[in-house]
This record gives C-alpha cells, sequence and structure tokens, in this order.
DNA sequence: CATCTCGTTCAGTATTGACTAAACGTTCTA
DNA sequence: TAGAACGTTTAGTCAATACTGAACGAGATG
C-alpha cells in the first residue's frame, strides 16, 4: 500500500497545508490518514512518515483537537488508533466562518475607532464590515446546504 | 489622530494576521493603512508602528504584491505612498479560493493514487474533491454578487 | 559636482518553534 | 512482582525567519 503515488499524494499535502500556516509534519500525517485503508497506530504513522514517536503523538492529537481525525479503538488492542473525522472538511471550513466573524467584529471596533465622522478611514471600515458579514453569514448558509446534500 | 483607540486596533489587526500565518508586524501595518485618513509615506509607517524602515519598506511592498494595499503619488513629492487598494477584501477571498481549488486539485490526485478499486480512503477522497468543488464553485458566485452589489 | 533624499538590499542577530531522544506514568501480562 | 507495551511529557537542538543597522544606488537639488 505504500505506493509511489500515495506516498506523493503525502507529500503534496504536507505542502499544501504548510503554506496554510501549519506545519508540513502536520500536513503529512493528515494525507496518511486521508489514503489509509484502516485506522492507524502511532506507531505505523512513525514508520511511514519516518518522524519520532512524540512528534507523531502531538501532531495527532492536535488533528484530533482540530476536529480532522479521531481515535477509534480496536478490540483487545490498547493502541490508540487514528482515523479522519466525518465531517473533516466542514470543520475546517467552519473555523474558517469563526476568522470571518472575528474579522467582523475587527472592523467593527475599527468604527469606533475612528469615530462618526465622514472619512476614508471610515468608508474602507465599512466595506469590511460588510463584506465579512456578507460572507460569515452566507458561507454558513453553504454550510448548511452541503450539509443537507451530504449529510 | 494617533488616538489609543486606533492604536489598540492596529494591535489587534497585527494579533489576528498572525494568527492566519502571516507576521505580526505586517498585520500592523494593514490595520495602520486601514484607519489612515490619507496615503501614507514610509517614515510616517516608521513612526507610528516603531519599527525599522527596512521592515516598513518589505512588508509594504509585500502588502502590494498580495494587492492589499497600492502605491499612490502625490504631485511634487517622489515619496512613496501607500493606501489600501480597493477590493483587497475581495481579492484576499479570492486567494483563498484558488486554494480550496488546490485542495479539489489534490482530492483528484488522491484519486488517482489509491485506484478503482471501493474502498475508504477512495470514499473519503471522494467526498474532498466533491466538498471543494462545491465550496470553490459557490464562494466565487458569492464573490460575484459581491461585487454587483457593491462594485 | 557635491550633497540630500528615498527606497532597497544585505549581512548579522535574535527569536520562534518544530522535531528528537530520553525519561516517565500507566496499564496490561507473564 | 517484574517487565513489557503505549502514549505523553520535557529538556535540548536545530532550522527557519522576521527584524535591524548599515551600505548602496538612483534621482533630485543646491
Amino acid at each position: 500500500m505504500p505506493n509511489p503515488e500515495t506516498r506523493e499524494f503525502i507529500e503534496r499535502m504536507g505542502l499544501a497545508i504548510e503554506r496554510l500556516g501549519l506545519t508540513r509534519t502536520f500536513g503529512r500525517l493528515f494525507g496518511l490518514l486521508m489514503v489509509a485503508e484502516r485506522p492507524l497506530s502511532l506507531d505505523e504513522m512513525v514508520d511511514r512518515l519516518h518522524v519520532s514517536k512524540a512528534s507523531v503523538s502531538t501532531n495527532a492529537r492536535d488533528c484530533e483537537e482540530l476536529g480532522l481525525a479521531r481515535r477509534v479503538g480496536v478490540r483487545g488492542d490498547r493502541k490508540d488508533y487514528y482515523e479522519i473525522a466525518p465531517g473533516a472538511f466542514e470543520s475546517v471550513m467552519a473555523k474558517r466562518v469563526g476568522a470571518i466573524h472575528a474579522m467582523a467584529g475587527l472592523a467593527a471596533e475599527g468604527l469606533q475607532a475612528v469615530g462618526d465622522d465622514p472619512s476614508p478611514a471610515r468608508d474602507r471600515l465599512t466595506e469590511m464590515l460588510d463584506f465579512y458579514l456578507f460572507m460569515g453569514e452566507q458561507i454558513e448558509e453553504l454550510l448548511e446546504r452541503w450539509r443537507e446534500v451530504k449529510g
């Protein structure tokens, strides 16, 4: 199963995730889980990714806390096994919506700061507020539509 | 004009942008331009942000290349002045759409990698592909709707 | 020509932070 | 009870990188 194509995929995922501000190892781990045919133990991930167990442990847990992966148990085995969580992608998009709301909140603060008189700054901040309110609301609707179709 | 509220706003913007994976100084510079009543020269930004001119120079240029700011000239003055670019927020969102398309492309590669037989990996990658195709398309539509209303 | 004024570039510095190896605590097992 | 199997934690290392100060180059100006 560790064929060259999946390794290539894992590597590309590492780079893609890295570009999003997370670490390459984290991205590789996520990519590995994406192409895994069954839940993987920490040691299996260590073998596949060639990183220390400590790193795999923390990255896997971060992955879990972000809602991208979850732990599953295997009968008669006390190892931890990880797999991609259901709705992983919706959850990252939902987090993005959170960031959008934060930007809207920031714009509102900015408007307080610049005062009520008309000004270029006020216009810019108003546009920022409108934009992020619009986008936040609309993308939330998109997520609901997606869940209706898939969930 | 350097009132405490705007300074607070600039600082919050620095933190918000930092959380998005860019640097705090970059975010502060962007925040400063957001609340500026007129285009600012490099030296003015140096005064307001208390960072070296070298840093302001590179950050301002990066800001320009990202489509967040633009240079404007002032008659009889050979300094560079910067201001927030029109459509700055749309442009960051458009870049996000680019990242979404990249994820869709990655999913397609993953499907190639895992082969045609049914499998959990294949199901996950298919969902990933569908999700990002959907989101990419829909958010592009949102951007167009926004431009219709505002532009 | 000499001298400013700007913006950029470059080498050096300092900080951040991801990763590793080893120690540790806990839980099973012989 | 000793020891093995796991996951986590921690101290330490190393690389990446944002920022600074100084040098530089291009234009303007006297």
